[in-house]
DNA sequence: GTCCCGATTG
DNA sequence: CAATCAGGAC
C-alpha cells in the first residue's frame, strides 16, 4: 500500500512555530552591538551559561566605544569562566576596530563583519540576520542538523560543510528579508530546543509529519562522529588553571604559578601559549593579566 | 587536519 | 567516564 502523501517540510511552518514558541532571550531585543556580543559568547557555549555574562557585559560596556576603552585585564576578568578566553580579546579588538574605523557603529556588510577578529562565516551572517534583518544564509550546527534531518533524511550533518549542503541551505532561505531573518532564528531555535543531537522531541516538532528523517523511521547515520580529545590533563586545562589564578590574584611569580602544576613541561607550554595569545603578560619574574 | 575552555548531561 | 555546546584561527 502507498505511504500517506504528507508533503515536504516547509520553512513557513517553522517560522510559524517560532513566533508561538520562541524563547525570550535578551539578545533578541537589543542593539547590533548586543547581538555581536551575544554571538561571540555563544560560540561553542550553551545559552543558559551565556545569559548572565551577557547581561553583566552589556551593563558594563553598552557600546563598542565603551569596550574599546577598557583594559585587556578588565575584559579578560569579565569573561570569567565562559571558556575560550581568546574570544574576549578578539571581541575587545573588534570593538576597537568598530570604534576607530566605523564610527562606533557595528558594520552591516558581510565584508566588513568577516574582517573583524573572531568573526567567521557563521557570526557575520548571524549579525546580518539578527541585527540588521538582512536576507542571508545562517548556518550553525543547529540549522545544519534541522536541514539534514527534515530535508535530507540524515540523522547528522557531515563533519564539514559540503557544497551540496550549502546549496540546499541557500535554496531554503525565504525570499523576503523579513521571512529570511525569521527563518534564521527559527531554524536555529528548532535545532536547539526540539531537533537536538540526542533525544530529539519529534512529537512536539512542527515538521514531525514532513521530516524526511522522522518519516523514514529515524535511521542512524553511517558516518562516524569525530570525538574531541579529553579535557582532563590537557594543555587547555592548564591554561584555564593559570588564568583562574591570575584572575584571583592580581600578580604572581612564575614559581608560584608553576607550584601546583600537574606537569612542569605542560605548564611552561601552557604559560608560553597564553603569553603568545596576549592573555597574560610578564613584568620581571611576575605574571599578571595584560 | 588541530587546537582552543568549561559547565552540564547521559 | 564521554559527548555536547548559536565557531574561529592556524
Amino acid at each position: 500500500m502507498q505511504p500517506c502523501p504528507v508533503g515536504s517540510p516547509s520553512t513557513a511552518v517553522v517560522n510559524r512555530w517560532y513566533r508561538a514558541h520562541a524563547r525570550d532571550l535578551p539578545w533578541r531585543s537589543t542593539t547590533p552591538w548586543g547581538v555581536l556580543v551575544s554571538e561571540f559568547m555563544l560560540q561553542q557555549t550553551p545559552v543558559p551559561r551565556v545569559i548572565p555574562y551577557w547581561t553583566t557585559w552589556m551593563d558594563c560596556w553598552p557600546t563598542p566605544a565603551g569596550l574599546a576603552h577598557a583594559t585587556p585585564a578588565a575584559v579578560i576578568r569579565a569573561w570569567g569562566t565562559l571558556g575560550y578566553p581568546r574570544r574576549a580579546t578578539r571581541l575587545h579588538e573588534a570593538a576597537r576596530t568598530i570604534s576607530n574605523a566605523y564610527g562606533g557603529e557595528v558594520p552591516d556588510t558581510y565584508e566588513n563583519l568577516i574582517a573583524l577578529p573572531g568573526v567567521g562565516d557563521y557570526t557575520a551572517n548571524a549579525v546580518l540576520a539578527f541585527a540588521f534583518h538582512k536576507r542571508t544564509t545562517v548556518l550553525d550546527v543547529n540549522v545544519r542538523r534541522v536541514i539534514s534531518r527534515a530535508w535530507r533524511g540524515e540523522q547528522h550533518p557531515p563533519a564539514h560543510l559540503t557544497t551540496i549542503e550549502r546549496a540546499l541551505a541557500d535554496s531554503l532561505v525565504p525570499t523576503t528579508p523579513h521571512a529570511a531573518s525569521t527563518w534564521a532564528a527559527a531554524s536555529m531555535e528548532l535545532g536547539a530546543v526540539l531537533c537536538t543531537t540526542t533525544n530529539p522531541q519529534c512529537t512536539a516538532c512542527p515538521l514531525t509529519d514532513t521530516c524526511a528523517w522522522n518519516t523514514a523511521g529515524q535511521p542512524k547515520s553511517t558516518h562516524t562522529t569525530r570525538r574531541q580529545p579529553t579535557y582532563t590533563g590537557s594543555d587547555r586545562q592548564e591554561r584555564g588553571r593559570i588564568l583562574a589564578l591570575l584572575r584571583a590574584h592580581d600578580t604572581l611569580t612564575a614559581a608560584a604559578l608553576e607550584k601546583d602544576a600537574t606537569n612542569p613541561e605542560q605548564h611552561i607550554r601552557a604559560r608560553d601559549s597564553l603569553l603568545a595569545d596576549g592573555l597574560i603578560a610578564t613584568t620581571g619574574r611576575h605574571l599578571h593579566l595584560p
